[in-house]
DNA sequence: TTTCGCTGAGAAACCGGTTTCTCACCTAGA
DNA sequence: TCTAGGTGAGAAACCGGTTTCTCAGCGAAA
């Protein structure tokens, strides 16, 4: 069959630049000129060797072109876990973004296994020219080897002290402040925040937030409790939810608040008329619910963008002046999204 | 700064295997043979590369390896959106089974553009060593040189009328089987499918499902309608549900399933008292909804891995004998999963 | 002791491009 | 008319590995 045909048989060999400069009777050195539309060949030569590299149907070899180029225009992308909505849309905003620039992307998913992440991490850089780090779960020492080994690296949702590092992270903390205040002006005076994966440093954030927000607010009482970052989590800790007492619930993220909701409305207790329960994400569900998820707006895909722009800019002034292109980390700011999960705290 | 530096200065260059020659007093060719463990050499010699190795830092050139042995150990995969769940979960499966094999994936998002799916998945190739093309919205012609162009690929959910190309393909139309007879059951007659994209293979399925079931169940009544694949072409629909007057509702997928259940929430529409909904694809949200989505389960990361074990039979066997290892569409079949969305029909 | 065969390491070719270097040729100025 | 300068194309080096080819040196068999 005509698949398999072409696959094999004798003349399956692929068609090199020597091929063309052969049929076109000039030399390789041409046909590279050409190819790549050097403007010093003669017109009359450039047509005969089109014409070469069309009637033999010529593509380069870019593994070929990448090392005698010394760059592949690919970009590596490394998340703790490719199921995460959040490290899709951040995938999703590299790849966008980056090939817009025309650099594709290789991912790496180490599976939520932090062991794993350096070597990952290193591995995938050393077949590309540059390297995204997502919510990077490994410790700063090991994290500052990478950023050394695998430079050109941008680090997206973890901040580390080295502005030459371009950095992309949510400001989660800022995310917290919104929700509290919103709570507090409804009344409520009791919250528990339910908290994400201790490694995880957007947690430390919203930790930090949480510090923060209580101290603007004396008279408020937080309790934390840490549960995890999926659905089921949020619906296993209904139960401690309600032990606890308090009138608002802060979750890590809308999949616990989400999951949250779910348990509740089959234990029949009334939101907000009886609890009030607030997410971080605003993923497209949380428009959905019943009730819909009062959250905050986090451009995900923005955060990729955002990511692969710095990084492409420290790429092209590579040995300049990297500062001047990679100022630190850039904080983008959350929106809070009022729907119908909150309200007046019960009297 | 130490990032930086390390990043310039004068002995920036890149350790090469000919630096680790020099170090070792060898060969290039003996550097390499003991790098990649060829027994032929001398322990004593291989003991002096080794350190050689260890105390320049050296680590191969991928990129180089590439060309010399003309193959990257990267595969390629295009998918119409990566904002889709759906496709996240294959590019899941693909990249995890892939790295089990010692291969890396390239992704390549053709943002549901179907003129650019030809170039995108030949462009992507030309740097991978095979293709795994995602629910290819391309027609049968442009489909067909593609797969000339870039074999050797695999085709996930569209079947392909050529044996010697891996494919794996969900049985949608077996799905709606189950779904129709599972509402049948419960005593619907008049039932409406709520449609998705028309260029989707899938949704073709599906329809040809519905004409199984209509003829399988000659007293039923199936209305048809197309509106989408998102939330909120799902929320979109009540109103044209319930002026359908059908008492059933069979959703292309669960992501318009959820999003009508929320509006008919809205609405003080019983579900399922006056309205059975069910969905397909059994994603995680469809066990959180209110009430809990009826859909079938669909194994979404199985077929990207079943994608990758196929194809990377076919390139182990390159020139021997595909069909041995590629014979044809495998479909993988569906699960009801029986929630609180549905329930016997209204008297 | 001589010869044959085997082992193991280096030389060199190769993968398929790009780019520097070199030089022939053409034109313009003296 | 002769020469300096400029243009454009080919030869060759290069990117950094792998692999074939070659041959020195050794042990075993005659």
């Amino acid at each position: 069959m005509a698949i398999r045909d072409t696959a094999r048989g004798d003349t399956a060999r692929r068609v090199t630049i020597a091929d063309v400069a052969t049929e076109a009777g000039v030399s390789r050195a041409t046909v590279s000129r050409v190819v790549n539309g050097l403007a010093t060949v003669d017109p009359a030569i450039a047509a005969r060797v089109d014409d070469a590299v069309a009637r033999l149907g010529y593509r380069p070899s870019e593994t070929a072109r990448n090392l005698s180029l010394g760059r592949t225009n690919t970009v590596a992308v490394v998340v703790p876990d490719l199921g995460n909505p959040m490290f899709q849309a951040i995938l999703r905003g590299v790849t966008r973004a980056a090939a817009a620039d025309g650099y594709r992307v290789l991912v790496g998913d180490t599976q939520e296994d932090a062991a794993a992440e350096k070597d990952a991490a290193i591995e995938a850089r050393r077949r590309c020219d540059a390297l995204v780090l997502c919510g990077p779960r490994m410790d700063d020492e090991v994290l500052d080897e990478v950023l050394v080994a695998a430079s050109p690296v941008a680090v997206v949702n973890r901040a580390v002290d080295e502005p030459a590092v371009p950095q992309v992270a949510m400001d989660y903390g800022q995310a917290i402040g919104l929700i509290i205040d919103h709570l507090v002006g409804l009344g409520h005076r009791h919250l528990l925040y339910l908290g994400g994966p201790i490694a995880s440093a957007s947690n430390r954030l919203r930790m930090a937030g949480l510090d923060d927000a209580a101290a603007r607010h004396p008279e408020l009482r937080i309790d934390r409790r840490t549960v995890g970052s999926s659905l089921d989590a949020g619906w296993a800790s209904a139960e401690a939810v309600l032990d606890s007492g308090a009138t608002g619930v802060v979750a890590y993220n809308d999949l616990i608040a989400l999951g949250l909701l779910s348990r509740l409305r089959e234990l029949d207790v009334a939101v907000p008329g009886r609890l009030s329960v607030v997410g971080v994400d605003d993923i497209p569900f949380a428009r959905f619910s019943t009730p819909p998820l009062t959250t905050v707006h986090v451009p995900q895909e923005e955060l990729g963008v955002r990511a692969w722009q710095r990084l492409f800019a420290v790429m092209r002034q590579d040995g300049d002046d990297p500062d001047a292109a990679a100022d630190g980390t850039r904080w983008l700011q959350g929106r809070l999204e009022v729907r119908g999960s909150t309200g007046a705290a019960p009297a």
